[in-house]
RNA sequence: GCCCGGAUGGCGGAAUUGGUAGACGCAAGGGACUUAAAAUCCCUCGGUCGCAAGGCUGUGCCGGUUCGAGCCCGGCUCCGGGCACCA
């Protein structure tokens, strides 16, 4: 392994060293201080492109931090192997969905591998072995027990290209998150995971996350979007029933002067009028064709129409007709809401475009609305008026006042509601988890016993891309005797929302060969919760807001302790080339193979690391990976030249070394101190490595390199070195220390420490400013005090011209930084 | 519209608590070595004035606080992201 660096040929020697030796294999160990790593895990999508390079090696630093600081690391990999793609992939290929997946995983595997990361890989689990996705069944037959898995016929999301149901957080801008086909509502049978009931504790505990950004809670919270108002029932007349509203807005009450409701309310029919009967039947199938993304732009036109009928707001017993009104949503608060044109701007424009009466109950501060003049809604805090006894309350006041009014009367109670709906989980595909309940003629709905499970997804299915759901049509599967009556019955054929598996695996992380249940629960408890977990921000109110769901709901089911499943998440930015993510369609792609190839894993490491911090967007450049490739075979080349130098191993005698050995230890133990902080509290490692870049440029320039005194310094300095190296390029720290006679391996070596004495400055650079303005620059010893440091400053010449015939006003000192001298 | 981020040399970025702006790297220019090229090594590198010492200026824009502001405060501009007829 002498002279040229060959990457090529020491990587492929340490990787299979630690393939042999086992040396990530993690073991529960109440005795060491546990640590557990975990990225997102891929899909198997054909091979690694570099923003998995880049999340990896993000991983990859920590864990070999954590490892050498000794820690009990745990550090596993997988894959979220169900899945769209692979249907796709077996229908143009006229082959099968498991032989594309397991081909793809062991080709990743592979790369991932030639990568070095430090993955525990007797822990690898898949989702689409039966091993795993079993135990999700089991969950859903208790979480089906316990309500949390319901069946309901309802509009869901339907994308037309992908030929399935999408839940709500896969729609964006009214597309599909995957094929951007537009997506369309449609009426059908649906499962769903009542994520709604955990919402309160859902949006409550993203206040007790402090290891989260901020962004990632504040869009989960929004994303749930809680609201407190009021219920409040509007009799109508001639009728029995009551329209029932929700409003955040009670103190506008009592200007309430038509009612809305949602085309597709229940009583729209009912409450219509014989005369009115065609225009509001016409206007509900106008609405129903209109696509969700249009209908609910905001520039989309206010349109609605009469019912003939009429309700009574029960505070002012002002008749109010009741329209139906293309903006108001059907699966938010009851569908209904009163209309307060003065102070809502929907309002305003519905009640301008038909003639409605306004009623003004708040005036800001100091100005009187006229609604027979007002242009546009008045939105804000104000005094009642018009409102009975609430009148000259403030508005903000005024809320909560109302809300005990009706709460007294009967009228209305206080409610919260919440944006976040229930996770829709069926999908018509036959790669995933199929859902283990059969449908009988006589019992209905009849979940599979816990002891036929498994429900084994059938191997003989045939993609032909056309007909719909490959799985309906597999006879053995779909007909199957009714577990209650025996009768012949039929099998669900929807399968479950691949989110579902990754909802869960980083529990199955810690015991993936466990065979009595989907998690040893001891296990789940010295290894729960994930200590840092790292990946793409595009899971923001995906992935990781199911993933707290089911951490919740396991919990409750007894598998485990925790509340929340992820203590520290680090979000990392895109990888961008050329002023755009890569992607095949841009033609920026950067294959990570080549980059192997051409460099090694360490090059192609250290440089997605040292470009950028990792929240950040990193900039692809060709040149910067040169510059991180010229960087390692420089710290090469300078411990295999350095080497005949060393001595033989000793205690450096800090007697004997000069100015020169000195300065080097200093600088030694200061980038020492400067990369664990870096790593450690900062997650910076573009600083980490540019601090040992400066190391090596001051090993490199260290001249009295050959004098034998100072051939322990050196030494240090390379092993201080090396092992700083380890977390960012560990192929060729491994190799280097192993150069440098070390027989253990670095694992064994732990991470260096750093002696503050050492580290410590003789002398200080203090700044001199005159009025704040940078002069001069002088040097005091360390010791030196506040009156030392500004009578050296005093006493410089290269300050003199500025204070001629000046009188000194004021001089700042900051300790060991500067002195300012203001003078006027 | 609302809510989050962000803006620093030719480029990626650094400046951790208000205290030397531009670390480290890339690119560029000059030089050494070489028959030559590559590789490697050395020097220069925000702008501007100056032979130089050095001065002035400079962190998107305007203002403020402070002995001192890239950082704090107020008001903008632009860029990125999220949510969006949510009653």
């Amino acid at each position: 392994m002498e002279g040229k660096y060959s990457p090529k040929n020491v990587e492929k020697k340490w990787q299979k060293l630690w393939e042999e030796r086992k040396s990530f294999k993690a073991t529960e160990d109440r005795s060491r201080e546990k640590y557990y790593l975990l990225e997102m895990f891929p899909y198997p999508s054909g091979r690694i492109h570099m923003g998995h390079v880049r999340n990896y090696s993000i991983g990859d630093v920590i864990a070999r931090f954590k490892r050498m600081k000794g820690c009990n690391v745990l550090h596993p990999m997988g894959w979220d192997a169900f899945g769209m793609p692979a249907e796709n992939a077996a229908i143009q290929n006229k082959s099968h969905p498991a032989k594309w997946t397991y081909e793809n995983i062991d080709y990743m595997r592979g790369q991932l591998k030639k990568m070095g990361f430090s993955y525990d890989w007797d822990r690898e689990l898949a989702t689409c072995n039966l091993d795993y996705y079993k135990w999700e069944q089991l969950i859903f037959l208790q979480m089906y027990r316990k309500g949390l898995a319901y069946k309901r016929n309802s509009f869901v999301n339907w994308c037309p290209t992908c030929e399935t149901v999408l839940a709500n957080e896969q729609v964006e801008e009214g597309c599909c998150w995957r094929c951007d086909s537009a997506v369309v509502q449609k009426e059908l049978d649906q499962w769903f995971f009542r994520i709604t009931e955990y919402a309160e504790e859902l949006l409550e505990h993203t206040h007790k996350l402090p290891g989260w950004p901020e962004r990632v809670l504040t869009m989960q919270r929004n994303w749930i979007g809680k609201s407190c108002g009021c219920e409040i029932d509007f009799p109508v007349e001639g009728h029995l029933t009551k329209i029932k509203v929700f409003t955040t807005r009670q103190d506008t009450l009592y200007g309430a002067t038509f009612m809305s409701l949602a085309p597709e309310h229940p009583m729209a029919l009912e409450l219509t009028l014989p005369e009115n009967r065609a225009s509001v039947e016409e206007f509900i199938e106008r609405v129903k064709r209109t696509d969700k993304a249009r209908r609910t732009a905001e520039d989309f036109e206010k349109e609605g129409v009469f019912t003939g009928a009429f309700c009574v707001n029960p505070v002012t017993n002002r008749r109010m007709p009741v329209y139906l009104a293309n903006f108001v949503l059907t699966d938010y608060g009851t569908g209904a809401v009163m209309a307060v044109p003065t102070h809502d701007q929907r309002d305003f424009e519905f009640a301008r475009k038909y003639g409605l009466p306004l009623q003004v109950v708040i005036q800001p501060e100091g100005e009187t609305l006229d609604p027979e003049t007002v242009t546009a809604a008045y939105t804000a805090d104000g005094v009642m008026v018009n409102s009975d006894r609430f009148d000259g309350l403030k508005s903000g006041v005024a809320k909560e006042k109302i809300a005990d009014f009706l709460e007294r009367e009967g009228i209305g109670k206080k409610t919260v509601n919440f944006r976040l709906r229930d996770w829709g989980i069926s999908r018509q595909r036959y790669w995933g988890n199929p859902i283990p309940v059969i449908y009988c003629d006589l019992c209905g709905v009849v979940p599979v016993p816990e002891k036929d499970l498994p429900v084994v997804l059938p191997m003989d299915a045939v993609f032909s891309g056309e007909g719909g759901n490959p799985l309906a049509m597999v006879e053995d599967f779909v007909n199957v005797a009714c577990p209650q009556c025996g009768e012949l019955a039929r099998r669900e054929t929807d399968t479950m929302d691949t989110f579902v598996e990754s909802s869960w695996y980083f529990l199955r992380y810690c015991s993936p060969d466990f065979t009595a249940g989907p998690l040893d629960k001891e296990k789940a408890e010295y290894w729960m919760s994930v200590d840092q977990y790292i990946g793409g921000i595009e899971h923001a109110v995906l992935h990781l807001l199911y993933a707290r769901f089911f951490t919740k709901v396991l919990r409750d089911l007894g598998y485990c302790a925790i509340d929340e499943p992820f203590t520290n998440l680090l979000t990392q930015g895109m990888v961008i080339k050329d002023g755009a993510k890569m992607s095949k369609s841009k033609g920026n792609v950067v294959d990570p193979n080549a980059l192997i190839e051409k460099y090694g894993a360490d090059t192609a490491r250290l440089f997605s690391l040292f470009a950028a911090p990792p929240e950040k967007d990193l900039d692809w450049s060709d040149q910067g990976v040169e510059g991180s490739y010229r960087f390692l075979n420089r710290v090469w080349k300078l411990v295999h030249d350095t080497l005949p130098l060393l001595g033989h191993a000793g205690q450096i005698d800090t007697m004997s070394i000069g100015e020169g050995g000195k300065a080097l230890r200093r600088t030694v133990h200061k980038t020492i101190r400067k990369v664990t902080e870096d790593i450690e509290e900062r997650f910076h490692f573009n600083t980490a490595i540019a601090a040992i870049m400066e190391m090596v440029n001051t090993v490199q320039a260290f001249e009295p390199k050959n004098d034998p005194a100072n051939a322990l310094v050196v030494k240090e300095a390379l092993e201080s070195l090396v092992l700083l190296l380890v977390p960012f390029v560990p192929h060729m720290a491994s190799e280097l220390w192993s150069v440098l006679g070390h027989e253990e391996g670095v694992e064994q070596a732990g991470w260096p420490s750093f002696d503050p004495a050492v580290a410590a400055d003789e002398e200080l650079l203090v700044v001199v400013q005159i009025n704040g303005k940078l002069r001069s620059k002088v040097i005091v010893p360390a010791s030196a005090g506040e009156q030392e440091m500004k009578d050296a400053a005093l006493a410089d010449e290269r300050i003199k011209p500025f204070m001629d015939g000046k009188v000194v006003k004021k001089v700042i000192c900051v300790p060991g930084k500067l002195v300012n001298i203001v003078v006027g």
